[in-house]
DNA sequence: AACCCGGGGAT
DNA sequence: ATCCCAGGGTT
């Protein structure tokens, strides 16, 4: 296996010259969207990139970025309305995270990214590969990364072993990063190895003719990119079910449904969504506890949420209620009743976004 | 339906 | 040090 590859000085060079021409011949005209990359731009579009693709990211961080044009408006800004500039991106803790990391950085340093990598590093939600990233697009500082494009990128040019996650895998690309990532035009390199692995050495169907390092690439030589990186094994993964309580009131004046805001660690943490019950036979307990009992209710056809780990069997409960007194909510910042007449600056998940839709034409 | 993913937290 | 988790989109 694997071991540590070896690369002599001479083609590390030349696989770096490579790479770094084949950028400049791009002209950059491919990443219109971010023009200015300053290490908190860079920040938050490596965040978002890490989760999903550059199309879905790019009104995502425009948002962002007109809402928390610096660092200290994000971390001037509530939770909740970090969340809402998330809410359908999924990971809703690095958006947790982004949010600790601002209000560090605005008490800490002032306001101003750090540049020192340890520090960088030592943010909530940064790693060594993101913040590798951060320092070498934003500063040209030497440091190399590894995300996702850049593993596939050297699997297949290497022909390294194994599959993502896999500790010797890392470790040895890790390596082969350091080797190659070249102490001139950092960010050229890192920027261009991110991007030849998201547009020509693809999952599937790798465009290599028009890869710079087509040549010295052994999984092209013995036509393997297939194979390289190999497949994780996979895993069952359980079903599992769940009641979604919707208590709601319309009228003339309001059509709003209750919600409350889940804890801050576990799934779907820190954002607002309905309560949930194991089994109908525990509603009128909850409905009580809600000062919500008498009201009739109305199931919705249930629909199936999938996660990598399990699948989500959600059947809607509606619960019509009438206004009242008792309905007025003890503790505002963990239940309330969401308008469903205005879009209310909240993050929500997908799956809550989904049920607001459903009930809506309902 | 299967695949992908950087970093944090638990073990 | 090593495993498990997170939540969507794409293929």
């Amino acid at each position: 296996m694997n071991e540590s590859i070896k690369i002599s000085k001479k083609s590390a060079q030349q696989f770096a010259e490579n790479i770094v021409t084949w950028y400049h011949k791009q002209g950059r005209k491919h990443l219109p969207w971010q023009q200015q990359k300053t290490p908190y731009r860079v920040w938050i579009s490596e965040i978002m990139l890490q989760q999903t693709q550059v199309a879905t990211v790019i009104p995502y961080y425009e948002r962002f970025m007109s809402s928390f044009p610096t660092i200290n408006d994000l971390a001037n800004a509530d939770e909740d309305t970090v969340l809402h500039h998330w809410t359908g991106l999924g990971y809703y803790a690095r958006a947790r995270n982004l949010h600790k990391s601002a209000k560090i950085i605005a008490t800490e340093f002032n306001g101003k990214f750090p540049s020192n990598i340890e520090q960088v590093i030592a943010l909530p939600g940064i790693g060594r590969s993101t913040a590798g990233a951060i320092l070498s697009l934003s500063l040209n500082q030497h440091h190399p990364i590894l995300d996702g494009n850049v593993k596939r990128v050297l699997a297949r040019s290497y022909l390294v072993e194994g599959y993502n996650g896999l500790s010797k895998f890392d470790k040895a690309l890790w390596q082969l990063s350091e080797v190659l990532t070249p102490a001139t035009e950092t960010a050229s390199f890192n920027q261009a190895m991110m991007d030849i692995g998201a547009t020509v050495c693809t999952r599937s169907k790798p465009q290599c003719t028009l890869c710079p390092v087509e040549r010295s690439c052994l999984a092209k030589a013995s036509e393997q990119q297939s194979l390289f990186p190999q497949k994780k094994p996979k895993k069952k993964i359980p079903e599992k079910s769940t009641i979604m309580v919707i208590p709601r009131v319309v009228n003339e004046t309001s059509n709003k449904v209750l919600m409350h805001k889940r804890p801050p660690t576990g799934i779907w943490g820190g954002l607002w969504c309905f309560y949930e019950i194991s089994d109908k036979s525990e509603l009128d307990t909850l409905l009580a506890s809600l000062n919500l009992a008498g009201s009739t209710h109305q199931q919705l056809d249930e629909f199936r949420h999938t996660f990598s780990h399990f699948h989500l069997d959600i059947t809607p409960l509606v619960i019509d209620c009438v206004e009242t007194k008792s309905q007025e909510i003890n503790e505002p910042s963990q239940q309330r009743w969401y308008d469903l007449s205005t879009n209310e600056s909240v993050g929500l998940a997908a799956s809550t976004e989904k049920l607001l839709k459903m009930i809506s034409h309902f």
